[in-house]
DNA sequence: TTATAATCTGGAATCATTCCGAATTGTAAA
DNA sequence: TTTACAATTCGGAATGATTCCAGATTATAA
């Protein structure tokens, strides 16, 4: 994921800094569930310890504006990045947080929308809240 | 949906103020469509003049915490809410930030996901972004 | 090596929402 | 109808994520 997200970061005409680079390579950290613009900013600080919280949100609105990764807002808490931009649902975990991926062939047919509601869709945001193996173990 | 509303608040022990019916004459009111906290307060304003802004939230929180009315949220501007609790897609047009309703067949079975990932879905929220019939126009 | 536009920084500002404590009121029971 | 009290209301302060700003720094192309 890094390699080509800075490939694709230089065609665009972004430049490629310290701070960016760290920020990516948390981004792509598969140990991290979909991060947080705070979580970013902690781990990416550990590699370039001048970072400022601006900075990331610089940096992961130009990502989204180019839509190199994706946004999911939250009003509850902070919103949450990842960088599988394919289209998915995003299981949530309402206890611990966590946010599993579900892939799925899509069945709603954009087509059809733009017949029956005459609604162009651009992109979506599926998410099926609940609770995770883990939580309902509790 | 407002005597249905009023009625089911009664059972759930809630108390029917001025400020709670005006709240709930907004959001029946359907040619508001998924107003946000802001709107509300101000449309029911004119029935209740006395009305708080934090009574808005507070009632709009208690309703919601009876599955009485759905809230969506959103980090940019303010979140919204609608009555329609059955599930639908909510078509968001990204220029005139108006919500519709796209009524559709579920596909995606909880119990499939249930099987896969073992997390137990208990809501969604399906949303599409793009733009308007109107808007497409411009 | 230089020029310059892009980027970075940190503190202030924004804005929706929540919190708080005191005043008011709906409701059930007397 | 009156009483009692828990629920509700109010408004101002607090919160917290995000954006804005203006000056300092830096990546990049020539």
């Amino acid at each position: 994921m890094k390699p080509s997200l800075i490939k694709k970061m230089k065609e665009r005409g972004l430049k490629i800094t310290p701070q960016r680079i760290a920020i990516i390579e948390v981004l792509a950290d598969e140990t991290l569930f979909h991060p947080g613009a705070k979580l970013i900013y902690l781990e990416a600080r550990k590699r370039v310890k001048s970072l400022s919280l601006s900075t990331v949100y610089a940096t992961l609105n130009e990502l989204c504006r180019l839509n190199l990764i994706k946004m999911l807002e939250f009003d509850k808490g902070e919103n949450r990045y990842e960088g599988n931009i394919n289209p998915h649902v995003n299981l949530i975990c309402k206890s611990c947080n966590r946010i599993l991926d579900y892939n799925f062939a899509v069945s709603i047919d954009p087509k059809e929308i733009l017949k029956k509601s005459r609604f162009w869709v651009t992109d979506t945001r599926l998410e099926y809240y609940g609770y995770c193996q883990e939580c309902r173990k509790k």
